[in-house]
DNA sequence: TATATTTGACCCAG
DNA sequence: CTGGGTCAAATATA
C-alpha cells in the first residue's frame, strides 16, 4: 500500500472518530428529530470523507457521469449483430475497454427490501421505474438466481440505469436490489409515483416503505465500510410532533423537509431527471466527495426507502427551485 | 402486430 | 479458467 494516493491516515482516523462521536450523540438524543437528522448528516459526511480519503484521488475521475462519453453509445449493441459464425469477435478492440471502464464508473448502491409473501407481491419489486429484464444468472453459492434489469427506455433515451435483484438465500422474503447508474430518461415524473395507476403498483411501494430496510452505498472497493452503513427503520420520520414547528402549508413545509434532510425533490421519481445544478451542490466542497453522483445516490436511495411517495403530493419538477437552499444550516456542514 | 421475458451463449475481469 | 454480467434469438404475452 504505497501511499501514493496521498490519503492521510491521521485524517482518516479523525473522520471515522468524528463519525463515531456523532453517532453516539445521535444515540443520546431522545428528542428533536431535526437534530437527529443533522447528526445523521454529519455521520454521513464523515464516512464519505473517510471513504474518499481511502480511495485516493486517482479514483475520483468521472466528474460527469452522464457526460458525452455516452455519445459513443454502446458499441456493443450496435456492432453486435451476428455473433455466430466466425468473424464477429474480430472487431472488439478498444471499444470494449471503453465500455468496461464505463461500467465500473457507474455509481452503485443497494437496498434490501422485505416483502411479505402472500400479498401477491413476489418478484418484480416495483419501485416506480419501468424495468425490463435482460438476463438471469445462477450465482455461485446463492440459492436463487439473480435477475438483471435495465431501464425500459434505454434504447430511446439512452438511460443506463440498471438493477439486479437477488433473493436472499435463507429469507425468501428479502430481496437484495442493487441499483446502478442514474436514470436519465425523462418520462418518469413523480406523477408516476404519486399517482401510480390503480393499486397494483401502489401496494409494493407502500410495502417497501413500511419495511424500508436498509440502503447502502456500495463502492465495491470497500465492502466492509458499506456494511456499516445506516439503516432507516420505518419510523425514522416523525413529523407527528408539531411542537414549535410552524406547520404552515407552503413555505414551511418545504423547509421542514429540507431541514430534516428528506428532500422530496430527490425522491426516486425525480432523481432520474437529476440534472439539478450540481455546481451548487458540490460547489462549496472541494473534491471531498468522491463524486456528486455518489452522494446523490445515497440520498435518493435513502429517500426511496424512508419517504413515502405519498408525501410528494403534487410536487413537480416545475416547482423545483434551482436556487434550492443547500445552504441550509447543517447541510453537509463542513463537508 | 409490438413489446416483454426467457434462456443459452458470449465476453471480460479477476 | 471461472464466475458474473450482457446480448439477442426464441418465445410468450398483450
Amino acid at each position: 500500500m504505497d501511499n501514493t494516493t496521498g490519503w492521510d491516515q491521521k485524517q482518516l482516523i479523525n473522520e471515522l472518530t468524528q463519525g463515531r462521536d456523532f453517532a453516539k450523540q445521535l444515540q443520546n438524543l431522545s428528542t428533536a428529530p431535526e437534530l437527529r437528522e443533522l447528526y445523521v448528516q454529519k455521520i454521513l459526511s464523515s464516512f464519505t470523507k473517510a471513504l474518499t480519503l481511502l480511495k485516493g484521488n486517482d479514483l475520483e475521475g468521472d466528474p460527469q457521469p452522464n457526460g458525452p462519453i455516452m455519445g459513443t453509445d454502446s458499441p456493443r449493441s450496435l456492432s453486435r449483430s451476428p455473433r455466430s459464425e466466425n468473424s464477429d469477435r474480430v472487431f472488439k478492440d478498444q471499444e470494449r475497454g471503453d465500455i468496461s471502464k464505463k461500467r465500473k464508473m457507474l455509481p452503485k448502491w443497494s437496498e434490501q427490501m422485505r416483502i411479505s409473501t402472500g400479498t401477491g407481491l413476489e418478484g418484480p419489486l416495483e419501485d416506480g421505474y419501468s424495468w425490463r429484464k435482460y438476463g438471469q444468472k445462477d450465482i455461485l453459492g446463492a440459492k436463487y438466481p439473480r435477475g438483471y434489469y435495465r431501464c425500459t427506455h434505454r434504447n430511446v433515451q439512452g438511460c443506463l440505469a440498471t438493477k439486479q435483484v437477488q433473493r436472499s438465500d435463507e429469507d425468501p422474503t428479502i430481496f437484495d436490489v442493487t441499483y446502478r447508474g442514474h436514470h436519465t430518461c425523462f418520462r418518469a415524473n413523480n406523477r408516476i409515483l404519486t399517482l401510480p395507476l390503480p393499486e397494483k403498483q401502489e401496494q409494493p411501494i407502500l410495502l417497501n416503505f413500511r419495511n424500508g430496510l436498509k440502503v447502502k452505498n456500495e463502492n465495491m472497493d470497500y465492502p466492509e465500510v458499506n456494511s456499516s452503513s445506516f439503516s432507516f427503520p420505518s419510523a425514522s420520520f416523525d413529523y407527528s410532533k408539531p411542537e414549535n414547528h410552524i406547520f404552515s402549508p407552503s413555505t414551511t413545509l418545504e423547509n421542514n423537509f429540507i431541514g430534516s434532510f428528506s428532500p422530496p425533490f430527490i425522491s426516486p421519481a425525480t432523481s432520474e431527471s437529476n440534472y439539478f445544478p450540481v455546481s451548487s451542490f458540490g460547489g462549496g466542497y472541494p473534491n471531498l466527495m468522491t463524486s456528486e453522483s455518489d452522494l446523490t445516490e445515497i440520498i435518493s436511495a435513502n429517500t426511496s426507502a424512508s419517504n413515502s411517495p405519498k408525501l410528494d403530493l403534487d410536487f413537480t419538477l416545475d416547482q423545483f427551485d434551482p436556487n434550492f437552499p443547500f445552504d441550509t444550516p447543517g447541510f453537509f456542514d463542513q463537508l
